[in-house]
DNA sequence: TTTTGAGTTGTTCGA
DNA sequence: GTCGAACAACTCAAA
């Protein structure tokens, strides 16, 4: 007997729950459909993405397999799938975002009416949306009594799965002829130097971080100059690891080591962030389209194209901002500060909608996240449900100041900076894009006006 | 139902 | 140089 794992963005073999049902049942036949929504993906996450369907390749042929790369509608390619494969079962993780929900759902009625059951199963996130709610059943909407219940509700111990029978059937195309994944040219060469892509590269992160950077993550998080953070981020957007599986190794962490308490739940409430920017787009399936607070819908937004660009291309004479955007470029990643102070920086200085920087993100960083980043953008921009407050603006100089005191982190993405001593490296350029302090006041002026609207 | 306490990440100003 | 207050009310979540 055949059974179909059908992968999206949880591509790993490790702590599956769906690939572990499917092998408890027979010889496991995967497949990855790339339908319009990985098309419309951007090109850094594209890039990931084909780098990392290249590694799981690999690993499921080192096993006997061979993964599958079909190209189309998600419902005629899973139905085909599972008549190749002479299956009438298909497994797969139950999505986490809504709109991938909404796929999996048509496709299941489709697959039903040609007697084919798509079984979908929890493990995305930590803990089922449904799990953490209100007393009185409503979806949280304010992270820190999310966090109170959140981190007080156990996660579940992995089960043990036995190694799954890989079935070997070929009928996908190839991936080097999957015209929708191309290769980035030039563009593909800063990611390539930055990135080892894949499950067992993701393990090999992990594991480096609790070593090395658990232990003084929250003093060294918001440290763009120094390698404090985890840069787990893609992983986990392409689920190379499972959620679960990070908590409970950062967990053991704490406990074999006193001395990791303090960093290693500085970490765990990243990771509650993340599940929770799940909570508000599953409340909100238009996060990345529409102000949760309409009062914004009629602001007043600059549209200047060539401020813009000059935002895009880290030229806007404000070192940290650039610093941050080049390294977006050059490595398909940001430090998170750097994500808060260049976004803030859009918003609020350049006051361009938040959305053409969500774009942005989204076309640049591999680990583009379609529930992490609108809520990060609206986040910063003030129109989100639990928002930085609108007087709340980031000072790039100030900030560069703070977090990257030796002007290291400048240094190394702005190399005409790197000559001047130290204490310079964050003063504004000569003709900086804008002046902070009247950027400021007119921004605050204008929020001040959207914030009290309804 | 009403009340109460609280709320990621910052900056500036004036004492 | 350092420190606390102001920034602005508002909504959420739980008692």
């Amino acid at each position: 007997m055949t059974v179909v794992v059908w992968f999206r963005d949880d591509l790993r073999l490790a702590d599956h729950p769906a690939l572990d049902a499917a092998a408890a049942v027979g010889a496991v036949v995967p497949v990855f459909v790339a339908d319009a929504a990985v098309a419309a993906l951007g090109g850094a996450a594209r890039w990931w993405l084909r780098e990392a369907l290249t590694a799981l390749g690999h690993d499921i042929a080192a096993r006997g397999g061979h993964l599958n790369l079909l190209q189309g509608d998600v419902a005629e390619c899973l139905s085909r799938a599972a008549a190749e494969a002479g299956a009438d079962e298909i497994h797969a993780l139950a999505a986490r975002i809504p709109a991938d929900r909404a796929v999996q759902e048509g496709a299941a009625r489709q697959l039903a009416a040609e007697g084919v059951r798509l079984v979908l199963h929890p493990g995305a996130l930590l803990h089922q949306l449904q799990a953490i709610r209100t007393g009185a059943g409503a979806a949280y909407s304010v992270f820190t009594p999310f966090w109170r219940r959140f981190s007080a509700t156990e996660i579940l111990p992995p089960r043990e799965a036995p190694a799954p029978q890989w079935a070997d059937r070929r009928f996908g195309e190839s991936l080097a002829r999957f015209s929708q994944l191309p290769l980035a040219a030039a563009w593909g060469e800063g990611l390539h130097e930055t990135w080892a892509v894949g499950e067992a590269a993701a393990v090999q992160r992990l594991e480096a971080f609790v070593a090395d950077g658990l232990a003084d993550y929250a003093r060294t998080r918001d440290r763009p100059d120094l390698p404090g953070t985890s840069r787990l981020s893609p992983d986990l957007r392409w689920g190379h690891l499972s959620p679960a599986r990070v908590w409970r190794r950062v967990q053991m962490a704490i406990a074999a080591d006193p001395g990791c308490e303090t960093g290693g739940w500085a970490f765990l409430r990243q990771l509650g962030w993340r599940e929770f920017a799940h909570h508000v787009l599953d409340a909100h399936p238009d996060l990345a389209a529409r102000n949760l607070k309409p009062g914004f819908d009629a602001f007043p937004w600059q549209t200047d194209r060539s401020t813009l660009a000059r935002w895009k291309s880290g030229e806007t004479g404000y070192p940290l901002v650039d610093a941050a955007m080049r390294e977006l470029w050059r490595t398909g990643w940001m430090h998170n500060r750097c994500r808060m102070v260049a976004a803030s920086f859009l918003v609020k200085d350049l006051r361009q909608d938040w959305r053409t920087g969500l774009a942005w993100f989204d076309d640049t960083l591999v680990d583009a996240d379609p529930a992490l980043d609108p809520f990060g953008w609206q986040w910063v921009a003030g129109t989100g449900a639990d928002a930085a407050p609108y007087f709340r603006v980031f000072n790039p100089v100030a900030q560069g100041k703070r977090f990257d005191p030796d002007g290291d982190y400048i240094a190394r993405w702005l190399p005409e900076r790197a000559d001047l001593p130290r204490d310079l490296r964050h003063a504004p350029g000569p003709r900086p894009v804008v002046d902070h302090d009247d950027a400021r006041r007119a921004a605050l002026a204008d929020w001040k006006r959207s914030a009290g609207r309804e």
